[in-house]
RNA sequence: GGCCCGUUCGUCUAGUGGUUAGGACGCCAGAUUUUCAUUCUGGAAACAGGGGUUCGAUUCCCCUACGGGCUGCCA
């Protein structure tokens, strides 16, 4: 049975505190955020905290913080560690219906017969032992002192719970992936009650889609077998399953998988060098699709693009040179208004003229100030042929340096010189920048001053 | 080991039982800019390999290789 499709949509973006988000997190992110922007959905930010080993307050902090300063929106945040009694609810349900039954395995005992299976070539699947103890054995553990987890029953084996679970397909129409099934019947019923008492993801997961009315589950594809249980716990709580959409993961720039370095691909790593929001959001959004990857500043024409059918089914690779990329030519397209304030922030009083004078020339935008430094600071200039600088400088113009000046100047020290092209340019770059490449000068020179420029070009550090 | 998914220019991908296999980014060249970058024009560049099916396969099937995912009292 298919969500209604008459309300609109409602997704979620779900990370566990356990860290900070990296660039395969935000995908995922994004993909929810321009689906709900796009459909005029509703997007739930739900901090998946049950983990009470690994959670912790301060990465949701940081979470929330990172999302926010890739411009990203929600309609609304939840915590699961505050919504136990839901859980605890739909819990005694299940064990009412005998689908949540105790288990009194030690860690090590399961560990130590996964081992044993895997040696001997079998899957290493629960056999369901404590589903097979009577009352009297149960009473007995307890007595014992051991405190039992609960483990979901699948219903892969007909009526013989017990018995050896047989090929058990469950399937669903993904929206990215097309028809999938799962073989619950190679796999072991999840446990879904931690021994103190805590719930696990893969339960509150789905009692929380169900509350809250999620109608698009957009998840990464290490999701896909999850899928095919929480298909079947969706049911047994008499909740109808959202539709999937399930995206293939990122990988390095070499192939191999992110999670091998995730530290440098932190959105706050992102952040500190100095990567624009847009560029990281445009690029999560549209690579492994079809579109090609540009950067867009409006969110709206982001989500404008958004289609599952343009998403790819094969893992799709990140390449931060390719982010680095997109970010210069975001910052080519972007007018001075827009910066303004963090040019003020960084120095810089060139205003629109000086912005638009260097901004093909950066990677990021922080990168301007160092042009600013050349042109306001002192600099020790690099001259190749003194006589020719000295020669220039007594050339420059009288009166003020404007935007006219360079081309007046050049044509002169050509005329009296006969110097032209590399040449003729080149000697005064090095000479007034210190540098063999950068921005037009034309532009730069006013910045500089007539002061400056004489000085420079007879070798004086000004 | 088992199960699932994937494989088209360097990268992201479009595409069809018969196509000059298309686009974007990057790359190379030319023009412009008296450099680099920007901009414009042009160019090189791909159907993983092997078997089938077929008049014909990049497309359909099988195998292999490679990659990814899952196989948790993680999410």
């Amino acid at each position: 049975m298919s969500a209604p499709s008459s309300s609109s949509p409602v997704v979620r973006f779900a990370p566990s505190p356990t860290g900070r988000i990296h660039i395969g997190n935000v995908r995922t992110a994004v993909l929810n955020w321009l689906f709900a922007r796009r459909e005029g959905g509703t997007l739930i930010l739900r901090f998946d905290d049950t983990d009470t080993e690994r959670a912790r307050a301060e990465f949701a902090e940081a979470i929330t913080t990172d999302l926010t300063w890739l411009g990203l929106t929600w309609d609304r945040i939840a915590r699961q560690s505050e919504r136990t009694e839901l859980y605890d609810r739909a819990a005694e349900t299940l064990k009412r219906d005998g689908r949540l039954y105790p288990c009194y395995e030690t860690p090590e005992e399961i560990e130590r017969r996964r081992r044993l299976q895997r040696a001997r070539g079998l899957p290493p699947i629960y056999d369901r032992a404590s589903l097979k103890l009577t009352d009297a054995e149960r009473e007995a553990m307890e007595r014992e002192g051991r405190v039992p987890h609960w483990r979901f029953r699948l219903n892969n084996s007909g009526d013989d719970p017990a018995g050896q679970p047989e090929s058990t397909p469950i399937a669903w129409d993904d929206l990215i992936r097309g028809h999938q099934t799962v073989d619950l019947g190679a796999l072991s019923d999840p446990v879904m009650i931690r021994a103190d008492g805590s719930y696990l993801y893969t339960f509150t997961s789905v009692v929380d889609d169900a509350d809250m009315g999620v109608t698009h589950i957009i998840r990464g594809e290490d999701h896909v077998t999850n899928t095919g249980v929480q298909l079947q716990l969706f049911e047994a709580l008499g909740a109808d399953a959202p539709q999937f959409a399930h995206h293939s993961l990122l990988v390095g720039a070499e192939g191999q998988a992110l999670s091998k370095r995730l530290g440098d691909l932190a959105i706050a790593a992102l952040r500190d060098e100095g990567l624009e929001p847009q560029a990281v959001t445009s690029h999560a959004a549209l690579v492994g699709t079809s579109d090609a990857i540009e950067p867009v500043m409006n969110p709206d024409d982001l989500a404008a693009r958004f289609a599952f059918e343009k998403i790819s089914r094969s893992p799709a690779r990140f390449d931060q040179r390719e982010l680095a990329q997109l970010n210069a030519r975001l910052l080519q397209a972007l007018d001075f208004e827009s910066v303004q304030e963090r040019l003020t922030d960084l120095g810089i009083a060139g205003g629109a003229p000086f912005w638009r004078a260097v901004r093909g020339n950066i990677g990021v935008l922080r990168d301007a100030q160092a042009w600013w430094t050349v042109v306001s600071q002192p600099l020790t200039p690099d001259i190749e042929d003194a006589a020719f600088c000295t020669r220039a400088a007594e050339l420059l113009p009288d009166g003020p340096v404007t935007d006219e000046t360079w081309g007046e100047w050049t044509r002169i020290i050509k005329a009296e010189t006969g110097a032209k092209g590399k040449a003729l340019f080149m000697p005064l770059r090095k000479a007034l920048t210190a540098q063999t490449r950068g921005p037009e000068l034309q532009p730069l020179l006013p910045f500089m001053g007539r002061e400056r420029i004489v000085g420079r070009l007879s070798g004086e550090t000004v």
